[in-house]
DNA sequence: CGCGATTTGTGCACGCCTTCACAAGCGCCT
DNA sequence: AGGCGCTTGTGAAGGCGTGCACAAATCGCG
């Protein structure tokens, strides 16, 4: 059985490397994984096929098979996969065992929103400092945490362990905290300002654009909406056929 | 020259088809060149070149040039592309030009934000609707808009020609309202619970989980903390050599 | 009017990702 | 103890996306 001794770590006895370097397609799926796992333990089952934790996180049982075997064999055959010890190596994997230390850039609308939302906790993160440019914001508390001026960015960084940081500045000011960041060892950034952030090589920037998303969802709407106009008729559920343009 | 005569639209009197199919990975980027184009228009460009586009939206210029092809011939060999023209082009494409009327359900801490954030106009879109179940909310006005019942959402998605719906409900009842809106007649939705909606063939979901995109990163950060960590020092930038786990 | 500089549009090759299909392995039941 | 059914892990094939490299096209200038 391997015993579950592989306690919390890269003792790297088994068949895989310390760390594997997996498919980003992979990486990109684990969480989703990770959080099916979680809402299946919580809801007390032991095991899990393949198949049934494919249909939890909403893909194809296959794709996830060979996610998982990336990571080392954790399942049984004719069994499936222990939920607990799959939900440990995951989270190894992802670095989570460690309660990521995260900074919060630019406390306005959407920033307000994020520090206050619990979610992030159960997550893997903690949310450990907010900074705003706004002396109006300076001094305030948002769940427990005081809003700090951003130059204290670089001292919070070091004593705090931050790793992780997150921008909702203006799109004007990202590039310039941006900078704030990687200058106070900041290797890792979550971008909601709708531009192009550019840092140096070894530093990973992840972007959330929410308007890219509805413009996504606004082609598919908008090519759906010429197919059912148009004569072809391929489409099944077409009962509000309008006729477009002339 | 063929005209700026492309007027509003599946003219088709072009070499394209009224509806070329794009491959997803360049629908995904059209909204990213299209930003970047509003930011060159506004500082005064009448054209650009591929190289310069593709630089201004952090991609390569032959995979802008490719992605670009599809939608037709909108370039001028020697010069570059205009930048109104393409604008345009890439706009109608997305189907932008209806400004389309997107409803919001879940009002609470990030909902909050969403319905106060007037950079979605600006994008192509206006939320016309908000929407909660608990009482407490409705009635209350943000931003010019007044919190509906969510029982109103039908009557609403019908008279209001709302085509794109936005959950920030709790995950547990986000199944609940997609099933709403889909019963609705809505086709597209954009999900920001943390979980997976099933929805029928013909409607489009797109999700957006910030706690996934911190994993991701995490990972990472993981991943570089224990390259540095190994003997190997493949790393370039490694000042803070703390020793990962034992 | 022709030539060179410039930039687009694309053929091609390569690598990544997805999916199918199945052998190997495991537990349970008889 | 042995066989049977179930599930994993993976080889192979096909499709998609990326990026190079270059021919075709356009402009500006002499
Ligand atoms: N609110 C949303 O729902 C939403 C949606 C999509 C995208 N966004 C994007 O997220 C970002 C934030 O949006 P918002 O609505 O919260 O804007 P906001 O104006 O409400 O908040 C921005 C905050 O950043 C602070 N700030 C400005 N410059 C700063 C600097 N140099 N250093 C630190 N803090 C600084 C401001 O003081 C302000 O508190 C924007 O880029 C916006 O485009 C927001
Ligand atoms: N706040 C954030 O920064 C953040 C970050 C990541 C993910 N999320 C996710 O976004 C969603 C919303 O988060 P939040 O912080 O705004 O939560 P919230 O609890 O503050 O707000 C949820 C709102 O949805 C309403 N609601 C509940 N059931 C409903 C129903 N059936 N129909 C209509 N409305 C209903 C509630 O009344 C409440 O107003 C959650 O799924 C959360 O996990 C939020």
């Amino acid at each position: 059985m391997s015993q579950q001794r592989h306690g919390n770590t890269p003792g790297n006895a088994g068949a895989v490397p310390a760390f594997p370097d997996l498919p980003e397609a992979t990486i990109a799926r684990l969480p989703e994984y990770l959080r099916a796992l979680h809402n299946l333990a919580e809801a007390g089952s032991d095991t899990i096929s393949s198949e049934g934790l494919a249909a939890a996180a909403g893909v194809n049982s296959a794709k996830l098979r060979k996610d998982l075997s990336h990571l080392g064999s954790y399942g049984t055959r004719g069994v499936g996969y222990d939920v607990t010890l799959l939900i440990d190596q995951i989270e190894y994997i992802l670095g989570l065992d460690q309660r990521r230390a995260v900074a919060l850039v630019g406390v306005g609308n959407l920033g307000h929103a994020l520090a206050g939302y619990d979610g992030f906790a159960s997550r893997g993160f903690r949310i450990v400092a907010l900074f705003d440019a706004d002396l109006e914001q300076v001094g305030k508390a948002i769940n427990g945490l005081t809003v700090r001026h951003v130059g204290e960015l670089r001292r919070s960084v070091v004593e705090d362990g931050i790793t992780i940081g997150v921008i909702s500045t203006p799109p004007s000011a990202a590039q310039g905290v941006a900078d704030d960041l990687v200058a106070a060892g900041v290797t890792s950034i979550l971008n909601f300002a709708p531009c192009v952030l550019s840092v140096p090589a070894g530093v990973d920037v992840r972007k959330v654009d929410l308007a890219i998303e509805l413009q996504i969802l606004s082609f598919h709407e908008h090519r759906k909406a010429s197919l059912t106009a148009l004569p072809g008729g391929l489409v099944g559920e077409g009962e509000n056929q309008e006729a477009v343009g002339s």
